[in-house]
DNA sequence: GTGAAAGCGCTAACAG
DNA sequence: CTGTTAGCGCTTTCAC
């Protein structure tokens, strides 16, 4: 077999480094980086104005010229210095995007959305994993101001959206999943209230009277919202919500979905059917459910929401409430790239349609 | 319930675009975007010189010189144009990540390795999924020519690595997880030959003679090292590896998986074990196999390769070979800040150890 | 200690 | 059509 892991000793296998702690020096101004633009211009004979020019498929231009700055820039292995590029026109063709937690495959989704249209859009997309946290989201809000980045979409807790406060409303970003209509701030998102009450009811049309919620962090706009579904269907059966049912969970990982099913299960009165407000979250919940015995669904029932692909690949296949993940950051970078263009104009705010899949866990 | 997601009419909730189609137009340089340095001068009544001086933190300023500097960047607001800074420093201190697929598990932790010890050096990395394709790949390698990126590290498959050819010798990148030795690049992996042979090992213990692979694409070179300690394993236990029970899959996604091994059991003299090469595969394995009604481990037995979070939830829990993931990420993002810091001189390839993880599956 | 001035490489008027 | 020129905002010698 092999060594345990150690993080102290990796087994250098070839070559050696005569620098073993990375101390990052400047790079020359004038290294020999290849030729500037100037270099182009001289070497085709024409002025550095055209070929700046041909670089950005100006019109006038005569083909003569344009062949013979083309054929230095081949020779010569030209490429544009993006940074000076970006200092002049004031852009840097960069846009951020903050998610609490990109392990979580439901972020995964939403994000290729985003990168997709925008480098259809000829921008680059940082992702940028704040794990929630206050501090690194301002960092990350900081490079909006210091010209790092054009604009953003965050993801994050509604409650740290509010924190950056109104210093930030003036900022080209977006909110999508997460967001406060009050703020002013363009969104997208879903209706996380009917989506709930549609998976509650769900369990409810199945026989199921004592429904547990196994819900995140209410930090999140999204946790209040579903609660709220989740208690008014309730209600709206004649049931009166029992607060022993209710877990809020300050993570949406496997392990934090299975430990609070066991936790739920070992009450006297303990729910048959639980409603996870992510599939993380049920996956662990059905895990944890096994780990005491129960079986899914003819112990307990479990509904989950995102309906990330893994859903249909458990044991049971997870019923659960889709969230359009592509659609969702395809609309969140549209939103953006809108408001770049047009700075003054108001952004609408915009709520994509959900849907209940019914698979064998409920 | 709610209306079926329609790509091309989002619900408009609230406010009104007046530009329908984005259409960014360039950001004034002359915009009234808070005050450059010179305003922050002027106000401190010193030289940019000297505010250029208190930002940078270098020591010779006079202390009341430096609190008065201080002063005018905070009543103004001042954030300093990164853009002009970095055209100055001929550095973008931004990092790219290359990977074939985000939505993988595996390649999250990897770059959360990655992005911690960027951000710890002051580096923003940029994530870029290139899905396999070498278009996509070279137009990334290109944000390093055109100083976009500083440096990049690749985890895209080595047979693409290879197609950009000489040409990006000299560029200064590493390769973390598939790596060609030869190519003269820095690179961090894992002995793939050695750990592939040790989960089937594993299963011969087991008692398994019939062991099927179901592996990636081969033009990962990861794929062709398991492939071979795969078949060495199963040759030095005297069994002659039947071609049959080899399958390359072109994607690592659970569906895949799971049609692969179906497909697998529709044979005659079927496997009894299955060696997937990657956790989602084998994840994917266990929901084909329990498909056409066959248990695991009892009927067949199942390793994956990765040791994601995920295969200790899934039932039965996953006997995987774990990578160390994280410190891979580390590793690689080290090993690029080193080359940047110092560009000639030659950085090690790295082989970091992996672990065999016994659990329910086989 | 501090300031003046020279660019980094590029784009965009403005002339011709 | 093409060239000249003036910066974008910052860092960095080089004087004083």
């Amino acid at each position: 077999m092999s060594r345990t892991p150690s993080r102290s000793s990796p087994a250098v296998v070839s070559g050696a480094s005569s620098q073993p702690q990375p101390q990052p020096q400047r790079r020359s101004p004038r290294a020999a980086d290849g030729p500037s633009i100037a270099g182009v211009a001289e070497q085709a004979g024409v002025s550095v104005a055209t070929v700046s020019r041909v670089l950005n498929g100006h019109e006038n231009v005569r083909p003569a010229t344009r062949d013979r700055v083309l054929a230095a820039i081949d020779a010569s292995g030209y490429r544009v210095n993006e940074l000076a590029r970006n200092l002049r026109t004031a852009e840097s063709r960069l846009l951020l995007t903050m998610v609490p937690d990109f392990g979580n495959p439901f972020y995964a989704e939403i994000v290729r959305g985003i990168d997709s249209v925008a480098r259809r859009h000829g921008y680059f997309m940082l992702l940028c994993d704040t794990g929630a946290d206050p501090g690194r989201e301002r960092s990350y809000f900081d490079m909006l101001r210091r010209r790092r980045a054009d604009g953003a979409i965050c993801l994050d807790p509604a409650t740290i959206q509010q924190a950056l406060g109104e210093a930030s409303q003036a900022l080209p970003w977006v909110a999508c999943c997460e967001f406060d209509p009050q703020m002013g701030v363009p969104y997208v998102g879903i209706d996380n209230y009917r989506a709930a009450g549609d998976a509650v009811r769900h369990l409810l049309t199945r026989g199921h009277r004592r429904i547990g919620l196994i819900n995140s962090d209410i930090d999140y706009l999204y946790a209040r919202q579903r609660q709220q579904g989740y208690l008014d269907a309730l209600s709206d059966a004649g049931i009166a919500p029992d607060p022993r049912w209710r877990m809020n969970l300050n993570s949406l990982d496997y392990e934090a979905g299975a430990s609070a099913a066991a936790g739920l299960m070992l009450q006297p009165d303990a729910p048959s059917a639980i409603f996870a407000v992510s599939d993380t979250l049920a996956i662990g919940v059905i895990h944890g459910l096994r780990s005491v015995g129960k079986r899914v669904p003819d112990d307990v029932a479990v509904a989950g929401f995102d309906d990330i692909s893994l859903a249909a690949q458990i044991d049971p296949p997870l019923t659960t409430i889709a969230q359009p993940m592509r659609e969702l950051g395809e609309t969140a970078a549209r939103l953006l790239l809108q408001r770049l263009a047009n700075p003054q104009a108001n952004v609408p705010g915009v709520l994509l349609p959900h849907r209940l899949v019914i698979r064998g866990s409920a």
